[in-house]
DNA sequence: CATGAATGAGGCTTCATTCAT
DNA sequence: AATGAATGAAGCCTCATTCAT
């Protein structure tokens, strides 16, 4: 469902893909919506998991760059699931609305906490570094994202690694042009 | 098809949408593939036609903004319409037939160039501004896209406005940043 | 339908009786509500084309026994379809019910009509013959139908040839019971 | 299954109504065939028990009235579920079980039975009032058959109560015609 | 250029039933 | 006596496509 869309998975390659008739799906989940959010729900616990972990070690909050490498670690392979099954499903929409954008939502807003918490670390020597980074974690999270789906796009175009780094840099200078124009 | 992507919109909605009885459809297009590849060229078209516009205009590439805001002109009601689609078409694989990957990969050749021109005005003063704009357009068109995609999602989360200017800051900072570690 | 009800009347039965590939009968009708509502529509306008010309025979208003005879004249084989087909829809409450309902109230209040005009005729004689008519159409309606679905259930209990008359002479002696108690 | 027919109602349902598991049902009867069979059974036993204690009662038997208005008493809600389910089923013809259709003939010839007393009893001071009464019960209940069908149809057409009594005023008036054309 | 009709394959879902526990 | 899980067949309906006109 996250390389096809929601429309384009059919229960019947769910069905093969899981060993399970197409009948017996229908007595885990309601309906190809509820499997959809289950899925989604689970994928996002995974990563939220996974990100708590990262936060969770010593030092590192320090470079955004250690954070954010961790957080897309899969990536190079392919797009940590979650985050591709997030885009395709909250740019497709359609009637399997109700319960999946609402999980959606959640996972933004989580994603987001966790990702000011880092950026604060890489706001260091900042005035208001708190509330900066609060402020800026969704333009952050956002970019990282569009570099995502730019590397998942066009793999040599972007060179990930590099990336991370540049990413922490970028959003500095942002920080300190919001911080008060040209003070010193 | 840009907002329930290729599996989610059927012959029967683009009859509804278009008036035209289905079988008359499949007088003007061989296929849904072909159709959707049309869709993509007529729209890409478009867009790079009001990029081009933007460019020819006065001294504007001296501000990045300028052109990001003309570019994304329409955001508001909705992302453009073309990014919706390109963005939707390529996460979604599936068998949507080798044109349509063609034809993307087209497009972003084209935005690339456009914007490199647009980054080498913002890269004023810094050493190797051009090829720097190269290096670097891909990652801003992605930051960019990204940052589309969050508004388009959570529309209160990211002020666009704000965004088309601080983007550039961030790219030249990291344009900075390349040149050389350290020194002045 | 009139025969194994709504629910037990699958699209691939009516697809093998009517010769169609079941997709195709989806050209025609909506739903298989709107199949059945539409089967209903013209057996209720047929069997009502039947009465209508029933009717205009010349004397017959006279004796019930003729009309009712004239209306039933396809039962012994089995009950008239259009009478089945409303006492099953009627009888199976269910999902299929918007469309289905309002006809079948159009169909019994035509047929009541009907009979109030041949009822009349047998009531000659009798005070307001034709407000008693109008008054006991919905009873002998509802006896005659009693009657058919008797015959059908268990065709040897009841002679319809019999019935028809008797129907007559029983509605009768309602009808004057009712205009007055015990007066000559 | 009064209600929706046989092939309308689920196991399913009948497991939501129940509160027992799909397959706990199937430890009680063998197959939905065998449910039907045993449900039509037991509303049967019922029905008639209370025909029974109703013809227990004193006189009554003398108006066909009385008897009438206790078999039918559940009515003004709805039609005794036992009425509905036996024209129901007995409508619906399809692959159920030969035991269906040989329980519901079993329940028709008792109902005759009891009712063919009822009316003697209402056909006092006519010559032969038994062998009538046993002539015309079949008539009687098929009559009332209709008459519960057309008010559970359209409660609002049909006066149950006066019914009840214009019934046996009907088949008096029947059965005094089947005794002797116009003799006295 | 346009359309009504037709169609096989496949869509999601429910069906009655079975089985191991 | 009871149940969670499983299953093949069938349910209604939509799909992309074709064809005759």
């Amino acid at each position: 469902m996250a390389e096809r869309g929601f429309a384009g998975t059919g229960i019947a390659a769910i069905s093969k893909a899981s060993g399970l008739p197409a009948s017996s799906i229908y007595w885990f989940f309601d309906s190809k919506d509820d499997l959809a959010a289950a899925v989604l729900e689970r994928a996002m616990d995974r990563w939220v998991a996974m990100l708590e972990e990262v936060k969770g070690d010593a030092a590192p909050q320090k470079r955004l760059g250690a954070f954010m490498r961790r957080a897309l670690a899969e990536i190079g392979d392919r797009l940590p699931l979650f985050l591709r099954l997030e885009m395709i499903l909250a740019l497709e929409r359609g009637p399997h609305d109700a319960a999946i954008r609402e999980r959606l939502q959640r996972g933004r807003d989580t994603g987001r906490d966790l990702l000011a918490q880092a950026l604060a670390g890489a706001f260091e020597g900042i005035d208001d570094a708190d509330r900066l980074a609060k402020e800026l974690a969704p333009l952050a999270i956002a970019m990282a994202q569009g570099v995502m789906l730019g590397h998942e796009l066009d793999p040599d175009g972007i060179d990930l690694d590099r990336f991370t780094e540049e990413l922490a840099i970028g959003l500095r200078a942002i920080a300190e042009h919001r911080v008060g124009g040209k003070d010193p």
